[in-house]
DNA sequence: AGCGTCACCCGGACGC
DNA sequence: TGCGTCCGGGTGACGC
């Protein structure tokens, strides 16, 4: 479930506990955890690193350490939460992160979907990822050249992380219907005026999400406020915000996907 | 290139 | 109440 937005307040929320901390070691419950390289190597070369910041690339969050890139997939159900060591265990923290200061950086994730990677450079993990949508450098043009060069349906592009990347299932809906973009549409089909809708809504949609610190949803990501500004995400059967027709729910490519039927024409 | 399908997981919803 | 079953969702692998 956290997409960019979700992943960004994470980032925030997570610098000041744990920037200029030293990992003194690391504690993996659940092997498979560990994507790159395997748990053994991951506990030895991570240990007595000091992390030096945060960022984050898609959904991905990035720890600059002294010596390696510790890079982390929340996918579904993760969430990042540092605590006291004295704090009563958390049956979910697969993967825990003890710092010099007697605070832990804990890896919770009930769906052991998520992983964690430790690299020499983020690109090692992160190569294949699309452009940052909320980059000064990803202009409405860029965009247009994107939506141009493929003949695909606009849903399933925008999910599609090595076109662009951090969007997921909630902000593809959302983006979709702030621009009156049917998900079915077929990217180049997109006149230019069109794809600037679409470029304009992807930032506005994403930012205001950033400001609302995520959506909460599932009881997975607890500090978000974004979900009750849904438009059309998970509100099949509810009045569109903008005309008053029912939110429909349709199957594309196997995910979920909720548009209006009179402002989100094919 | 793009699409469909499956696998990975488990909490919650649903049906009986 | 309790049990069995299904679903969802991010992504990578794989086949068409």
């Amino acid at each position: 479930m956290p997409e960019l937005p979700e992943v960004e307040t994470i980032v925030r929320n997570l610098r000041a506990p744990c920037v200029g901390q030293r990992i003194e070691r690391a504690t993996v419950k659940w092997k498979r955890h560990v994507a790159m390289p395997g748990a053994a190597q991951f506990i030895r070369r991570i240990a007595g690193q000091t992390v030096l910041g945060i960022t984050r690339r898609g959904k991905y969050l990035v720890f600059q350490l002294s010596e390696d890139v510790l890079l982390i997939h929340l996918k579904m159900s993760g969430d990042l939460t540092v605590v006291s060591a004295a704090t009563p265990p958390d049956k979910h923290a697969h993967t825990v992160f003890h710092f010099g200061n007697g605070h832990e950086l804990r890896f919770s994730d009930t769906r052991k979907f998520g992983r964690v990677y430790l690299a020499r450079r983020a690109d090692d993990v992160t190569g294949s990822l699309g452009p940052e949508p909320l980059d000064d450098s990803f202009t409405a043009q860029s965009l247009a050249y994107i939506l141009q060069s493929r003949r695909r349906a606009l849903k399933p592009l925008l999910l599609d992380q090595t076109v662009i990347a951090g969007v997921g299932n909630i902000y593809a809906d959302e983006s979709l219907h702030r621009a009156r973009l049917h998900p079915l549409r077929l990217s180049h089909t997109l006149a230019a005026a069109e794809a600037r809708a679409l470029w304009r809504s992807l930032r506005y949609t994403l930012n205001q999400a950033i400001r609302n610190q995520g959506s909460s949803i599932d009881r997975v990501y607890r500090q978000g406020q974004h979900q009750y500004h849904f438009r059309a995400y998970d509100r099949a059967g509810q009045p569109c915000p903008a005309c008053g027709a029912a939110i429909r729910r349709i199957v594309v490519g196997g995910r979920g996907t909720h548009y209006c039927p009179h402002c989100q024409r094919l």
